[in-house]
DNA sequence: CCTGTCTGCCCC
DNA sequence: ATTCTGC
DNA sequence: GCAGAATGGGCAGACAGG
C-alpha cells in the first residue's frame, strides 16, 4: 500500500491530490493514477561507478552508454501546441526557454508525450559545449529572455520517455522506450537531437565510447541497464554515472568557518589557497566542505574534531562564523574541474571540491601553485 | 543610481 | 553537485 | 541500500543602504 501511494505521489506530485483520490477512490483509485500532461513527476536519479568496467560488471551484460551532457536536466510535456518544461527539481521554466519550446513544438511527432533530455549552452562558432555557468545565464532569467537566446543558443539531447498518447510507458525496458523515442524525435542538427547512445557488451568498445564522449568536451557518460524501467524519485534501479575526476591538488587551509546543525561545535568549511611564487602570498581558490568524518570508522579517517583540534592553534581572528587561519596545514583535495572565478583571490575555483587526505609531510610551501592551476586550467580547455 | 548582501522546495 | 551516516 | 543532511561554485533577482 505504501508503495502505491509513493507510486501515485511521484505523478502527481500534491499530497492533497494524493489524498482526495484515496478518500474517493481507495487505493484502487491511486493504482491508475496516470502521468497528466503538463503536470511534472519525479525524475529517475543516478547512482555513481568508479569506472566503466566496475559500471558493466554491476548492470551485467549488455548495457547502453550514453553520453552525459554537461547541462541542465529538463522535462518537455508536449499536448498538441501546447508545451512545458521542467527541471530536476519540477520548476516550471518554459519562460526562459522559447526557442526549446518551439524545437519541441515542431518535432516531437505526437499528440501527447512527456520527454526527458539534457539541454547544453552551445557555441555559435563551432557547436561545442559552453561551460555549465554560461547556461545558467539562462536558467532563471525574467528579463532579457530573448537577447540571450541569441547569445546563448543551447542543445537538448533527448534521452528518454515516459507517456506517449494516452499511455504511460514507464515499465517499458529501457530498450523499448528508447525506439519509441527514436520514433517520434525529428532531429535538427546541433539544437534538437536525441542523446548519443552505444549498446555494447564489450568493455573495450565502451572504454573508446567513453573517451570519446571526453573527447566532446562533455562529462562522461551514463551506463544503464537496457532492461530497467523508468523508477520515479529514486537513485535504484539501472543508471550508473562515470565521469572523471581530476588530478588531486595539494593547497593550503588560510581560514574556515564554523559548522551547524550536525557540524556545530567543529570548524565544518575550510578555506583553500594556492601558492603565488612571485609574491610568495597564499591566494584562495575555493572552500571545502565535504569528504571530511564525522565519526572516526577505521584509523585513517580524518574527523572534523581532529581537524578542528589540530587547526585552533593557527587562528588569527574571528568574524561571525569566519575564522582566519595561519597557513599551516596542507590538504590533498580531488574536483571534477578548475573553473575561472570571479570570488576568489586567485581567479580560479574548483567545482566539486572533496577532502582526501591530510599532507603532514608538506609545507605551504610545498602546496600546489597559483601557475599549475593556470597551467592545469588550459590543459583541460585544449584537451576537452 | 550604484553597490553590497542575501536567497533560491535554484542549477550543477 | 559529493560525501557521510543513521536507519 | 536508501534517505537525509551537511557541505561545494555560481547564476539572476530582490532588497537594503549609502
Amino acid at each position: 500500500a505504501t508503495e502505491i501511494v509513493e507510486n501515485a505521489y511521484n505523478i502527481l506530485c500534491d499530497f492533497g491530490e494524493v489524498a482526495e483520490i484515496a478518500m474517493e477512490r481507495g487505493i484502487e483509485g491511486l493504482k491508475h493514477v496516470k502521468i497528466k500532461v503538463g503536470r511534472p513527476i519525479k525524475v529517475m536519479l543516478a547512482e555513481k561507478a568508479k569506472n566503466i568496467e566496475d559500471a558493466m560488471k554491476t548492470l551485467g551484460g549488455r548495457v547502453a552508454i550514453e553520453i552525459k551532457y554537461d547541462g541542465m536536466r529538463a522535462q518537455i510535456h508536449k499536448s498538441g501546441d501546447k508545451i512545458w518544461i521542467y527541471t530536476r527539481r519540477l520548476e516550471h521554466v518554459t519562460k526562459q526557454f522559447p526557442d526549446l519550446v518551439e524545437y519541441a513544438r515542431k518535432n516531437l511527432k505526437c499528440k501527447e508525450c512527456v520527454v526527458e533530455g539534457e539541454v547544453w549552452a552551445v557555441s555559435k562558432k563551432d557547436f561545442s559545449p559552453l561551460p555549465f555557468q554560461v547556461l545558467s545565464q539562462r536558467i532563471h532569467r525574467k528579463y532579457k529572455i530573448e537577447k540571450m537566446v541569441e547569445e546563448i543558443p543551447v542543445q537538448i539531447n533527448l534521452f528518454d520517455i515516459m507517456y506517449l498518447d494516452g499511455k504511460m510507458v514507464i515499465d517499458l525496458p529501457l530498450k523499448e522506450r528508447r525506439k519509441l523515442l527514436e520514433r517520434i524525435v525529428n532531429e535538427v542538427p546541433h539544437r534538437f537531437k536525441l542523446a548519443t547512445q552505444l549498446v555494447t557488451s564489450d568493455v573495450k568498445e565502451a572504454e573508446k565510447f567513453y573517451q570519446q564522449a571526453l573527447e566532446l568536451k562533455q562529462e562522461g557518460v551514463m551506463v544503464k541497464n537496457l532492461e530497467s524501467k523508468y523508477i520515479f524519485g529514486r537513485r535504484v534501479g539501472g543508471w550508473l554515472k562515470v565521469k572523471p575526476t581530476a588530478e588531486t591538488l595539494d593547497l593550503v587551509i588560510v581560514g574556515a568557518t564554523w559548522g551547524t546543525g550536525k557540524r556545530a561545535g567543529w570548524l565544518g568549511s575550510f578555506i583553500l589557497a594556492c601558492r603565488d611564487e612571485a609574491t610568495g602570498e597564499f591566494l584562495e581558490c575555493g572552500m571545502l566542505g565535504t569528504g571530511i568524518k564525522e565519526k572516526k570508522t577505521s584509523p585513517e579517517d580524518v574527523t572534523f574534531e581532529e581537524l578542528t583540534e589540530m587547526l585552533k592553534p593557527y587562528i588569527e581572528f574571528q568574524r561571525g562564523s569566519e575564522v582566519r587561519i595561519r597557513p599551516k596545514i596542507v590538504v590533498s583535495v580531488d574536483y571534477q574541474e578548475i573553473q575561472r572565478s570571479p570570488n576568489y583571490k586567485s581567479g580560479f575555483a574548483l567545482r566539486f571540491p572533496r577532502f582526501i587526505a591530510i599532507r603532514f609531510d608538506k609545507n605551504p610551501e610545498d602546496a600546489d601553485t597559483l601557475s599549475r592551476l593556470e597551467y592545469l586550467y588550459k590543459l583541460q580547455s585544449r584537451s576537452k
